[in-house]
DNA sequence: TTGTACGCGTTATCAC
DNA sequence: GTGATAACGCGTACAA
């Protein structure tokens, strides 16, 4: 049996050095040839749940670590169909929300055996030639977190590649879609400001291009409408911090005062915007003036500013995306897209001036932060 | 002319209908077969730089489009043995700027051709796992900005797998890596703050498998002793929010009192100590204590905070990870590791009380930050 | 359970 | 410039 192992040994050794000498790569077959069995037996042993037996199994185990051999996933992609990779196509926004999807995205996709392959787009425009890429590449599947045109998911659809969209709602309701209700959101937002006394509000909202930006603003708008209430004044800003200070400035300039209450399309403008009041303008917040954002980013629960913001469940919206797929990936026949809608959870923050929900609900119900604790 | 050109597109829907039928793949042979050519000459026309005649090119194109045609990209890695894939293994820390890191890595190694397949580690000790899919996936290069064990380092040896390894520091020198100089950056910013009087430091250190936050913390340490400056007191750190304040707590209590600096092993850190002092415990910064961070990340730059920090030249070492990675690649001849220092540069913010640097230098020229600029 | 033979879709090599 | 043919490394029906 020594004898045996040393033999098995020294065989594995020669090999390895002749597949060096040739500047090969170490192949099933030259397992099989170590290990003495064929190059199925190393195949089989490497598919879990295949009938192999147990001495094959491990000679052939023993050979594999002696050679250094893993399973080429080029070679077994082609023909199982199967790259086992999933593209992410995520816009590079200045948004602080997008690191945080990124990291769930990412290891919801990982826990079910997938492996991520990131396609990032500077601008929406970039899609088609990230989609060219994601077709040469095999992937079994997409989750996109950016727009993507009627022609896009035209073609998602004729090449029977399984797609699910993050974040944007579609006319087109025949494509798996995992959003939250932005406009619902808008509405409430909107809904608890004027409870509080609210009456003439500003809103900076996103970028034209990006439907959820545009959906909280037409939900808030909506509501503010539906109240009565003078109609705001809108700015454009482009989610970044220096856009919240800019935008403010406008506000202000277009209305010629400060408005009681300011909704921005994100927390980083809203904190930009935050800022500029409080140490530019000296403008008491929220005494003066309401401020609130989307999207509970880290900062916004930061000490100094606590802000009155919404959270979307995203470690749950990105394990309803990677479901989503998983589940079309492994039956493709299904016709009927899903839909999942989730809800933002209301966070009161500090930078707002808000009445309590109901009369009987106690504030710390209605979805309060949890305060940093220290120790 | 028209008719023939009514005959290829017809030809071509023709094809298309079967192959749906059969459920097979689009391939190079069924585009061959519409445009009537041979299978290599498909090949070819999709080859930049091959020598195809003018008119063939046309007509092989034609049917491309016609059937949808794309080059498989797994096939063609099996016989090429370039699968276009660079992995990119990163912790996944959070640490806010990981985000900058991966935004700027994925550009630079997309604007050189290549895909990036994305491995994040929740645990250091998950690399075992990601390596293994590494190997599988017959990448062409690997970037790392992750510890790595001597084991893994030497099994890219044996797989003579490209590896560049970002912002750590290894004993062996055999291996390329982009840094930054984190010793120097630890004793420049000693240097500063000494300069400015300070005697007594409190450092919030980071992780201890963290190489990078140790070598700001030796280099800081060092430079105080040098200067014969009583001993700093030490506290451990995990680079959120929350280790800031626990971290000031920590300090005033070991020492007794509050300390003239506290050196942070990050923004973030630094951030949170920062808002802990002025809003809970009622500290003026930089009256009475200074405050400095690491990285320099967007949040350092708000009003609110404006961070006296270190921000390392990011796209500039991004390029130069992606740029060392692919002359690996090119030529996997040369021995030599390469090993690419970059310096910090020192952004003086206001949250640590400073001198300018020489007599003659005025400040702004030393790297003060531009003010957040309205309009 | 095991081995044989074939195919996945492409590029590379060689004649023509 | 163009077309036949042989790899690339693996999974899988089929026969044994």
């Amino acid at each position: 049996m020594t004898t045996s192992k040393l033999t098995v040994e020294r065989c594995a050794a020669e090999h390895r050095a002749s597949i060096a000498r040739e500047n090969r790569r170490v192949t099933s077959y030259d397992v099989a040839l170590v290990a003495g069995v064929s190059q199925s037996a190393v195949s089989r042993c490497f598919k879990p749940g295949a009938s192999v037996s147990k001495t094959t199994h491990a000679r052939v185990m023993k050979a594999a670590v002696l050679l250094d051999y893993i399973p080429n996933a080029a070679a077994r992609s082609l023909i199982t169909r199967r790259s086992n990779m999933i593209a992410l196509i995520i816009t590079n926004q200045a948004n602080l929300y997008y690191p945080e999807l990124l990291a769930e995205l990412s290891q919801q996709i990982t826990a079910r055996g997938k492996r991520v392959l990131l396609f990032t787009l500077a601008r929406e425009s970039d899609a088609d030639r990230v989609l060219a890429d994601v077709w040469q590449f095999q992937v079994d599947g997409v989750i996109a977190a950016a727009s993507l045109s009627g022609e896009h998911i035209a073609e998602f659809k004729r090449r029977r590649v399984p797609l699910v969209v993050f974040n944007r709602t579609l006319r087109d309701h025949s494509v798996n879609t995992v959003t939250c209700d932005h406009h619902e959101t808008g509405r409430m937002l909107a809904s608890r400001l004027a409870a509080a006394g609210h009456r003439q509000f500003g809103i900076i909202a996103g970028t034209e291009d990006s439907v959820v930006a545009s959906e909280r603003r037409r939900g808030a708008c909506e509501r503010i409408a539906e109240l009565g209430l003078p109609p705001p004044v809108i700015v454009p800003g482009e989610y970044d911090y220096r856009s919240g200070a800019v935008g403010l400035k406008a506000i202000i300039e277009q209305l010629g005062g400060v408005p009681d209450a300011i909704i921005c399309g994100s927390d980083v403008m809203a904190i930009g915007c935050l800022d500029y009041a409080r140490h530019e303008l000296g403008i008491e917040v929220p005494g003066q003036l309401s401020v609130a954002g989307f999207d509970a980013v880290e900062p916004s629960n930061w000490l100094s500013y606590n802000l009155t913001t919404l959270r979307q469940p995203m470690p749950k919206m990105a394990a309803a995306a990677a479901d989503l797929l998983s589940s079309i990936i492994d039956r493709p026949d299904a016709d009927e897209a899903e839909r999942r809608v989730f809800n933002a959870q209301f966070i009161e923050g500090a930078t707002a001036r808000l009445t309590p929900v109901g009369p009987a609900a106690p504030t710390v119900a209605a979805g309060m932060r949890a305060p940093v604790a220290i120790m």
